[in-house]
This record gives C-alpha cells, structure tokens and sequence, in this order.
DNA sequence: GTAAATTGTGTCCAGTGGACACTGTGTATG
DNA sequence: CATACACAGTGTCCACTGGACACAATTTAC
C-alpha cells in the first residue's frame, strides 16, 4: 500500500502542476472531482466511492478522471484535503495553549463528524496537503512558548488528533469497545460469561453518560500541563526554553 | 458497512455454534483458515488476503471457505481473534494500577506490531471476541479501586487503546504526521511555503529521538493520574506537587 | 437401508481499479 | 494561415474481487 507515487499526489495537493495550454480545456476540475467524492462519501460512506460512482455523478466516463487523479489513491488523498477544508486562526482565541488547543480540537472533531468516512481514509501513512498542514501548524503554534521541544510539540498535536480520530461520533470505535453495542445482543454474550468478564460486564451495565471524547483530550490536557509544569521552573521567565529554534 | 449479519459472527466468535454431526467430516476449520489468512496479511498486508487468496494457500476452492465463515466481514473478525493472542495476566505486575497499565500498554502494542494489518482491519464498529474482551478485562482489573467510575475505567481503556492504535509502528501514522515523511521530498515542498508553515518546518527539522508512543502513553497515565488522584482525598504518594487547576 | 444434512466444487455474476489505443479539440509555432 | 503537437474524453479490455447458487459426494441418524 505504500504510495509509490507520493511524489506526483504531493505536486497535485501543493497546486505544483504547471496547467496545460495546448489541448482542449478541461470540462472538470481535480477540486470539482474531489468535492464529488466526499459529497458522495458523506452520504453512503467510503465504500460508495468508485471511479464509476463519481463519475458518473458528473456525467463523465470512469477513464476521463484519470486525467486528474493518478488512481484512488490520489483521489482520497484530495477528498481529504477537501474534507478537512481550511485550518482555524486560533489568534483570536483567549486563554494560554489549553485554551487554544481545546479549541483547535473542537474544531477538529466537528470537521470528522461531518465526514465520518475520514478515519477510514486517513488510515495508513499518509502525505499531507496544504490544509491538512495548515491545522497542524495553527496546532504547533498553540505550544509555541510552552518549553516542550519542537518534537513533544508534534507528538503532543499527534496524541490529539489521534484521539479524536479514534473516538469519531458515536457510532465508531475501531477498538471494539463502544458503548453502544453493549445495548444489543453483545450484552447477554457477556452475561453468559460474567465470571471470566466481571469488569467488563459491570462498564457494560453503567450508563453511557459519559462523553469519552472530552474525557479523553481531558486526561491528555492534564498529561501535558503535568509535563510542561515540570519543565519550566517557577522563577524563570518563559521565552528563553533554547529548545525552540533548535538546528 | 455496518454489520448486518453481527449476531452469526458473535456466535462465532464465542463459539455458541453447535457442531454438525450429520454430513461429511470438514476438512478444514475456522481457526485454520484464520491463521492462514494472518499469515498472509503479516507478511503481504491486509490487501493481500482475499478469499481466493487464503483458500489457495489451503488447497481448496474459495467457496470451500464460505462453509466456514460467513463472508470477507467474519473472515476478519476471526484474524483479529487470532492475532490479538490470549490477553495477559497482570496480577502478577506489581506496583499499582500505573505499573500494571503500562505493562499492559506494551504487552498490548508488541502483538499490535507483530500484525500491523490490525488498525485497519479494527477501523469502524465491530463486536469483540472473548480474546479481544479479555483484554480489556485486564485492563479494567487494574483500575479497580482507583476510584474511577466503571465508565471512566473503560474510557481510559479506549484512551490508551486508541493510543497504541494510532502509533502503530513508525511506517503507520494515520494522521499524516509521520515524522518519517519529513526526510523525503515534502521537506522540500514545505520547505518552500516556510511563511506559511514554520512551527510545522521547525518540527520537521528536528531528529527524531523522541519515541512518539511512550511519550503519549505516559501524558495519558499522567492525566489519568492527575483525575484519580483529584478523586481520592488520599496522601499524595510522592508526586509534584502541581494542582490541577486547568479547566 | 434410506433419507437428511453437510461438505467441497464449478459456474456465473456484478463490480472494482486500471492499461491502452483511439478520436476529437484546441493552441502554439511554422 | 496551415499544420503539428499536446491534450481531453471515450470505448474496450483485463485481472481480480466478494459472493449466489446449483450440484455431487459424503456421512450420520433413524
């Protein structure tokens, strides 16, 4: 699955391809395509997104996408880019870096509820388009002058996301412990052998009025501030981390 | 995708399936099959293992395997079972509930990186196994009496989960911040736009010595801590002695 | 001994991503 | 202006996917 011609999507995603002149005019456009598929997408899931299925949504032969998109890939590669739109100016946002990170993953999370397809999308390793960077810079800023170094500021910006990827709405879970399934048929499975899974029956029985996402970036929040205290010395004056503008 | 026929895979997987007497003896079985096809997918990828695939590695027609399971969804409920190995014994862990999750945290991530097909194959809502529910009963043993709800207990479980989850490896990013990318041609592609990205290109500049996974499994046990520790009125055993203050 | 249940096979199908040759269409250059 | 070249969209073909279904062979229960 390695993307062998990352080289050509990352020229597509960062606008590095020099338009044609000679031939006829293009009838689509690589954004017009992309938009396509996630509407697609949005409605029926990543599993509905097919050449044909999009374009024939546009009028067009399965082959003449190809004339855009190098393959699938590359066309996932611009729904993303497309799903995820454009990245928040978290300037305006009042508080220190919890604040604004809080913030960023609101704004994050709300992004994935609405294309829910995204998870599946984005699992594998990946090359990121210009929105997609811009998120993660606005994310990097808020820890600007936190004293992590600049690879705990990616690791932390990743521990983030991360977690929201995996806690995607309600109905997704990917480690097989939603809460929701406890409600269905799962629930007598497991009273059935309540004496090899006490714990687990007793979580399944508790109600679900917790929301997992907030506690989630909640702990993590915390687990970060912990850090940071530690790092920075109560009498020293932040600014001089010498971690920041590292070579 | 979501699993229409989830009640025949439970049964399955939980082995309420009452064996047949009447016919011919099965020349195959669903363990079998199952280990075959993660043989395959440990050394090829997920996208390696079809049905033609896995039953010519047995010999048999492709069909043959629809007698044992009820299609590709089951088929990779079976391999996760068979991955995801028997879940371990921490009683045997001393310390407290941090030792025995964190070693539970590694013991949980050497099988994930034996398999590295797992994130994908886990990716939407899927109904566990007695293995993969044996798991997380060990984990929420370790946070009995930590004072947390059962709710909160299995959250943190999904937090960690998640976690291990999202650092799959070094190849595996998910989120498409893989430090590993930053040494080919999109450093040069962010490079260009250093304006627009400089947090992001800073990031990118710096060695990767930090190891990603601990640093976010040790955030999520510190704000773990930080709840649990708020909850029980308790001498402080040791700690910084850092309030909790943030909102 | 025979009927019922079950296994494995062969055949068929719609759908997938993609290669490739082809016909148009437009622009840049002679 | 004429023409050659570069490009757009189409039609055809291919290997492969998951899966439905009818069928023969095999075993056990009655």
């Amino acid at each position: 699955m390695a993307d062998q011609n990352g080289s050509r999507t990352l020229q597509l995603l960062w606008g590095l391809r020099k338009p044609p002149t000679r031939g006829p005019r293009p009838a689509l456009s690589v954004s017009q395509i992309g938009q396509t598929a996630v509407t697609i997408a949005d409605a029926e899931g990543l599993g509905a997104v097919s050449m044909q299925r999009v374009a024939g949504e546009l009028d067009f032969t399965k082959m003449s996408l190809y004339r855009y998109v190098a393959g699938k890939a590359e066309l996932i590669a611009v729904m993303i880019e497309e799903a995820v739109g454009d990245p928040p100016d978290l300037g305006a946002v009042a508080g220190d870096w919890r604040e604004k990170l809080t913030t960023w993953a609101q704004l994050l999370w709300e992004t994935w509820d609405r294309h829910q397809w995204l998870p599946a999308a984005t699992e594998g390793t990946r090359l990121m388009g210009p929105k997609e960077a811009g998120w993660v810079e606005a994310a990097l800023r808020s820890l600007h002058r936190t004293g992590l170094t600049d690879a705990e500021q990616l690791a932390v910006v990743r521990l983030i996301s991360g977690h929201i990827r995996n806690t995607q709405s309600t109905r997704r879970a990917g480690t097989g412990l939603d809460p929701a399934q406890f409600g269905s048929e799962f629930s007598s499975v497991l009273a059935d052998h309540g004496d090899e899974y006490p714990a687990l029956l007793a979580a399944s029985k508790s109600p679900v009025t917790l929301d997992i996402r907030s506690f989630g970036l909640a702990r993590i929040i915390h687990g970060v501030s912990q850090l940071i205290e530690e790092r920075t010395p109560k009498d020293v004056p932040g600014g001089a981390g010498g971690s920041g503008d590292g070579g």
